[in-house]
RNA sequence: GGCGACGUGGCCAAGUGGUAAGGCAGGGGCCUGCAAAGCCCUCAUCCGGCGGUUCGAAUCCGCCCGUCGCCUCCA
């Protein structure tokens, strides 16, 4: 176990992990709000989030993520309110159409998911606590954090509210701030606004209290990681460090990862823009979910990632040839140890480049050049000498562990004999009989015909393999 | 105005002092009845520009040009 680098948005610096207890790494992973459709840039945020995970399990580690559901807040409301549904009908909907977006891009299902709306006592708590270290002021029926009584605000950020008011935008307060600096922890009640009876009196959460308050009930006051995307490392997560230091006088979170953005064809995606894409939108074009978990995982977290359909293409083409590559494997018999025969070095090899790409700060780019190269030797040894069962149960081994966290590999379907396979391998056989007799005529309009159906066929010297073709996608401007 | 990231072949991208990984696309060849799949060869004397440090720099320093992001609720 060991040996995983990670950069410290914090301490702006690569440093080797460790976490507070041994075996077990506890992290908090900034998940959506829930009024809409998550898009393609929010899923590279979890794909990333997903690659750590399973990273950490990977080298030993047992993982405890929690991933919060922010279900409350300006946006849920307006448009719950605009819909004419309640809150609840709203965010309900958009947290099932989370869960079926990310089984699509087979990530991994977090421990936790808490609600925000279901930790308002805790968020409650919390604020109290605040009060009593004397870092709160109330106004107008709202609470507010005082920046001023937390001197190192601020330091992950590198933000220094009082340089750069110059230049801002200068916000029209609609609460009662006594610094335009501070940021409110209970919002009074509004009308049209959900609302809470508690302690502090009615009203609901400002957007930052969640996230501590459901992190260190679910983890502790002190954990291991917390990550999200570049935009929250201000204000969000100053705000949060704020909140829960303020409250406890503990460290809050050891190691900060931040994601960077996804841009598209270039520029910032904005609706306005019209180059905004969920996940559903690029499956209703034809892109295999596969080839876009390819994509969004191929460009380390901390680079920028350019969504483009080329690119896209490409993960599509990336995608198919280790597939490809992999059926070879499954159905090419083991051959005798000799030449022109993988060798175990080979795979040994591969197995320390992927884990020493993965432990460089999560290298996926790194990563998968390795995969790439062994699957190169892979084919070139079946051209060859072949592999032989020692070999090919220790290559079998070896693209398991990696796809363990990749997983960009096709399911081992295992064999289905529905109707439709079986009248496949039925004109299959026709057409072979026909190739016997040099009848390729036959032979030809039986390939055809399938490929009409979108079923691609391949002789091998083990017999005629065959694969649906993916949907073609139409050519993006 | 403040803070920050980045600029490597047609596209994506690794590489942070020792002489350019990998993928996609392209060209040539092999295999095949023809395909498909795959393999082999080829594809940046050069890493935005100009200086500097060094025996040696894409990698360190300075300046310039360009792109992108954050600056109170956008992942």
């Amino acid at each position: 176990m060991g040996g995983l680098r990670f950069y410290n948005t914090m301490t702006r610096s690569l440093e080797s992990f460790e976490p507070l207890e041994q075996d077990h790494v506890r992290m908090y992973t900034c998940g959506p709000t829930v009024y809409n459709y998550v898009h393609i840039g929010n899923l590279r945020t979890f794909i990333f989030e997903d690659i750590l995970r399973r990273t950490l399990q990977l080298f030993g580690y047992r993982v405890t993520q929690v991933m919060n559901l922010t279900d409350v807040d300006d946006k849920t409301i307006r448009d719950a309110n605009a819909a004419r549904i309640p809150l609840r009908e709203l965010t309900d909907r958009y947290i099932e159409a989370f869960f079926e977006d990310i089984d699509t891009l087979r990530i991994q299902r977090a421990e936790h998911y808490p609600r925000a709306t279901e930790y308002i006592p805790q968020m409650v708590e919390l604020i109290k606590r605040l009060e009593a270290h004397g870092h709160t002021y109330r106004s107008g029926g709202s609470v507010y954090y005082s920046i001023a009584t937390f001197p190192e605000y601020g330091k992950l950020s590198g933000v220094r509210l009082d340089k750069n008011i110059a230049g801002a935008r200068v916000e029209t307060d609609e609460y009662d701030k006594e610094d335009a600096r501070d940021f409110v922890l209970w919002k009074a009640p509004k009308p049209g606004e959900p609302s809470w009876e508690t302690e502090l009196g009615p009203g609901r959460p400002g957007w930052h209290i969640e996230c501590s308050a459901m992190s260190m009930s679910l983890l502790g006051e002190t954990f291991d990681i917390h990550t999200g995307a570049v935009d929250n490392i201000f204000p969000h997560h100053e705000n949060e460090i704020a909140q829960s230091q303020g409250a406890t006088g503990q460290p809050f979170v050891r190691t900060w990862l931040h994601a960077e953005h996804l841009i598209v064809e270039g520029e910032k995606m904005a609706k306005s823009k019209g180059n905004f894409f969920t996940l559903r939108d690029l499956i209703a074009r034809g892109y295999d979910p596969v080839a876009i978990r390819y994509l969004l995982l191929s460009v380390p977290y901390r680079q920028k990632l350019n969504f483009t359909f080329d690119g896209l293409h490409a993960a599509q083409q990336a995608t198919e040839r280790l597939a490809n590559t992999l059926r070879r494997i499954e159905t090419t018999p083991p051959a005798e140890e000799g030449s022109g025969c993988l060798s175990i070095d080979a795979i040994e090899a591969f197995r320390a480049a992927f884990r020493a790409g993965l432990a460089d700060d999560l290298n996926t780019a790194r990563a998968l050049a390795a995969l790439h190269t062994l699957l190169r030797q892979v084919n070139t040894a079946l051209d060859h000498g072949g592999i032989s069962g020692d070999v090919r149960t220790s290559l079998s081994h070896a693209l398991n562990e990696a796809d363990s966290v990749l997983d960009i590999l096709p399911a081992h379907a295992g064999a289905l004999p529905d109707e439709e396979a079986t009248r496949i391998e039925a004109l299959i056989e026709q057409r072979s009989t026909a190739r016997q007799n040099r009848d390729f005529a036959t032979a030809d309009a039986i390939r055809d015909q399938l490929a009409r159906e979108g079923i691609v066929l391949e002789d091998t010297p083990n017999g005629t393999l065959w694969k649906r073709k993916r949907q073609n996608p139409p050519e993006e401007k």
